[in-house]
RNA sequence: GGGGCUGUCGUCUAGCGGCAGGAUUCCUCGCCUUCAACGAGGCAGACGCCGGUUCGAAUCCGGCCGGCCCUACCA
């Protein structure tokens, strides 16, 4: 019988959770899911100096809000826990005395400017930078403070990438590397894979970042005589629109919490992430989550970077917006509309559908029913005619349709084109340019205030 | 500097030896009270560049150029 699946994710809790994780996260639990496998979320906060807890649950409230869930980590636990690396600083120092009495790594004493000074003069000899194994060969005497260091075995280290095929790298070329900082703490490239093989993770699958990584792990793994992980699968980039790489501090698009913040659908998301970087083969572009589980493979992964596109984004969310039913659509708006109850809500609801490619944007349209727009000075032939629209309204019971046909009736007898007639009208109930069908502009508004403002704009006294 | 990945309309992509197709954006028209939605149509690509193989190259080969990643006591 076949080992079950596992796969991982293992976030850095150094700031607010990214679309990147969002993105591997996706594919992780597009892949276990088809396997039936399990997916484990692993905390990598070894880096002591960026990491905060506040981060960390901004990854969980993310993956959360997106439906990505997890079957084992930090918070639920599981057969392998803990799942902090924080909290597994022994396993690593244990494996790293290991590696250091089997002869595979050694203690480091140099300090920081010895190496950057190093660097330095390889850098001017245009030649390629490797550590000088200085401390393998001559340990300079006295100094207490160490890191450790793995000693790169020569040859070449080999891997299939689900994505890329056969991979192969030359070792020659990788200088001796860090796997224990000074400060007690596992470097990335050591904790990934202890954790790796001690959780079993059958299948690692993440950004294409870490495809140069993969040769330091694969060393470590065979030094440590632990088994491989059955396959690899390095997914390409998301880039910024500009094209650049994503910066947290440029590309606001890099920050999850902004997503929910202005009214994406997780589930339209999750189809766009899915998108960009695969393709069914097919013509098809919008997918429930069971049937991306179904279509996705490593296969028709794409291998360059993709841009990060909001117009299609946008167009997929509205695809997916028009889809959800009244009273779906009601509860996803109603945290944007605090000021309106659910009442009011229910009835934006037919009109404001097909006009919002996110949620937020129902607050543009709406916002004038909780501000008083300013009256705007109007001609007295408009004035007239404001004051025909009120005689015609006044005593309509107060449904859409109704006042529809009140106003139907008043453009007609005024002998103007409806759009000369309902200009200025949205304007003085509205305040805006654009705004639902003008019935609607009306019908929720109280009518109180929709007569009061008419009364306001006509120079009626009330 | 070294190594790796990569390059098809503005963007996401299909095609992998035989007329470069779809989606999105944009534009036009229709519907129409604005804006959307919906329907119809359109613009947009010297397939990164140069050379080779071939009757024929986006596709195969070579070189070049560009982008990105790794080359950290970051992850």
């Amino acid at each position: 019988m076949a080992v079950s699946v596992r796969v991982r994710i293992a976030p850095s809790p150094t700031g607010f959770a990214h679309l990147g994780t969002a993105s591997t996260a996706l594919y992780n639990v597009l892949f276990a899911r088809k396997e039936r496998g399990t997916f484990v979320l692993r905390v990598d906060d070894t880096d002591v100096e960026r990491n905060r807890p506040e981060y960390e649950q901004l990854i969980y409230e993310s993956l959360r809000w997106l439906g990505l869930d997890w079957d084992e980590g930090p918070d639920k636990g599981g057969p392998y826990q803990p799942y902090r690396q924080s909290e597994r600083v022994d396993g690593y120092r244990q494996e790293a005395a290991r590696l250091i009495k089997d002869g595979k790594a050694y203690r480091c004493y140099c300090t920081p400017e010895e190496l950057e000074a190093e660097r330095n003069q390889a850098q001017m000899e245009k030649r390629p930078y490797r550590y000088s194994r200085r401390c393998l060969k001559n340990p300079p005497e006295g100094r207490s403070v160490f890191a450790v260091r793995f000693q790169v075995p020569g040859g070449e280290v080999r891997f299939t990438d689900m994505i890329r095929g056969e991979m192969k790298f030359d070792t020659d070329l990788i200088g001796d590397f860090i796997i224990m900082k000074s400060d007690g703490y596992p470097v990335y490239q050591f904790a990934s894979p202890v954790d790796d093989a001690v959780m079993k993770i059958t299948h690692v699958i993440r950004g294409e970042e870490h495809l140069s990584n993969t040769p330091y792990q694969l060393m470590l793994i065979d030094a440590l005589g632990y088994e491989r992980p059955q396959a690899y699968a390095h997914m390409p980039l998301i880039l910024a629109p500009d094209g650049t790489k994503m910066s947290k501090r440029k590309h606001p698009e890099m920050n999850l919490a902004l997503y929910r913040e202005q009214g994406y659908l997780p589930d339209a998301l999750l189809n766009y992430l899915a998108l960009l970087g695969w393709n069914p083969g097919t013509e098809q572009e919008i997918f429930t989550f069971d049937e991306l589980v179904h279509a996705f493979s490593f296969e028709r992964v794409q291998h360059a970077g993709a841009r990060f596109d909001w117009e299609k984004l946008n167009w997929l969310n509205g695809e997916y917006i028009r889809k959800l039913g009244d009273d779906e659509l009601a509860a996803c708006l109603r945290p944007f509309l605090s000021q309106l109850d659910d009442e009011t809500i229910k009835k934006a609801v037919p009109p404001l559908r097909t006009r919002m490619h996110k949620l937020a944007q129902a607050v543009d349209y709406l916002d004038y029913l909780w501000t008083d727009p300013q009256p705007p000075a109007l001609e007295s032939e408009t004035m007239q005619r404001l004051r025909n629209v009120i005689d015609a309204v006044r005593d309509v019971p107060w449904e859409p349709d109704r006042i529809e046909a009140a106003l139907e009736k008043a453009v007609v007898e005024s002998g103007v084109s409806k759009g000369k007639f309902y200009t200025p009208l949205r304007d003085v109930l509205t305040g805006k340019k654009v705004a639902l069908p003008i019935q609607y502009c009306f019908y929720l508004l109280p009518k109180d205030v929709a007569l009061l403002r008419l009364h306001r704009a006509a120079n009626i006294p009330d």
